[in-house]
DNA sequence: CGGAAGATCCACT
DNA sequence: GTGGATCTTCCGA
């Protein structure tokens, strides 16, 4: 892994559709006690901020929660959802703009038993079982809140080179989830590696 | 202040 | 395909 370098800060002070796109077929890399996960990220989503209303910060809203989304770009924001599982995102672009891009599926390339262990499965798991979907990634990799607003370009979690992804691999589409969204429903803000089993459903 | 819905996942039918 | 788990936030009374 020695060849692979963390990307640094600026590479997430651009637009979030942007990062999103450039996230395909890096490395999320988490560093635990004596062991290391490696993440290929395989699927991502983009939110735009004030202007979408599938966003945390529809409106410029501004919570607790939310508030690590309006840091500048390069910090973690995780949340919880349904009560029950963590999301991770990559937050982008300058402070105050509310955009971040959701890493929702990975394929392990290191650490898949750990993996295993922290997903509580009994069976072998079947592609998309172990990171494929944004709670499952966090459960792989031992994700929760105690890293929202830590730094994605230096610790325990990391984003690094990797085996990128040509545009003619790459598929775009409509965000998961969000039906509720009016118009932004609709923009074509998922981004996904073509073909790959580990991406989540419902797949392009 | 109560109810509902949410960037989800799993077990069960 | 359906419903339950369980917490934050929003909205209407």
């Amino acid at each position: 892994m020695g060849r692979f370098r963390t990307l640094p800060q600026s590479f997430y002070r651009r637009p979030a559709e942007l990062v999103a796109r450039d996230l395909l077929g890096r490395y999320l890399v988490r560093d635990l006690d004596g062991s290391r996960l490696v993440l290929r990220i395989v699927e991502t989503e983009a939110y735009l901020g004030a202007e979408d209303r599938a966003s945390h910060a529809w409106g410029g809203r501004r919570t607790r929660r939310t508030s690590a989304l309006f840091r500048d770009g390069g910090f973690a924001y995780v949340y919880l959802i349904y009560g029950m599982y963590h999301c991770l995102n990559a937050v982008t672009g300058d402070e105050e703009d509310g955009a971040a891009v959701l890493i929702r599926a990975g394929e392990a390339l290191e650490g898949a038993a750990l993996m295993k262990t922290h997903r509580s499965l009994i069976r072998e798991p079947r592609p998309g079982d172990l990171a494929g979907g944004p709670g499952k990634l966090c459960q792989a990799l031992a994700i929760d809140g105690g890293l929202n607003r830590t730094p994605l370009f230096e610790g325990s979690l990391r984003v690094t080179t990797g085996r990128e992804v040509a545009d003619s691999g790459v598929s775009i589409g409509p965000r998961v989830g969000i039906d509720y969204a009016g118009e932004a429903a609709a923009w074509p803000l998922r981004f996904c590696e073509l073909g790959n089993r580990e991406v989540s459903r419902p797949r392009p």
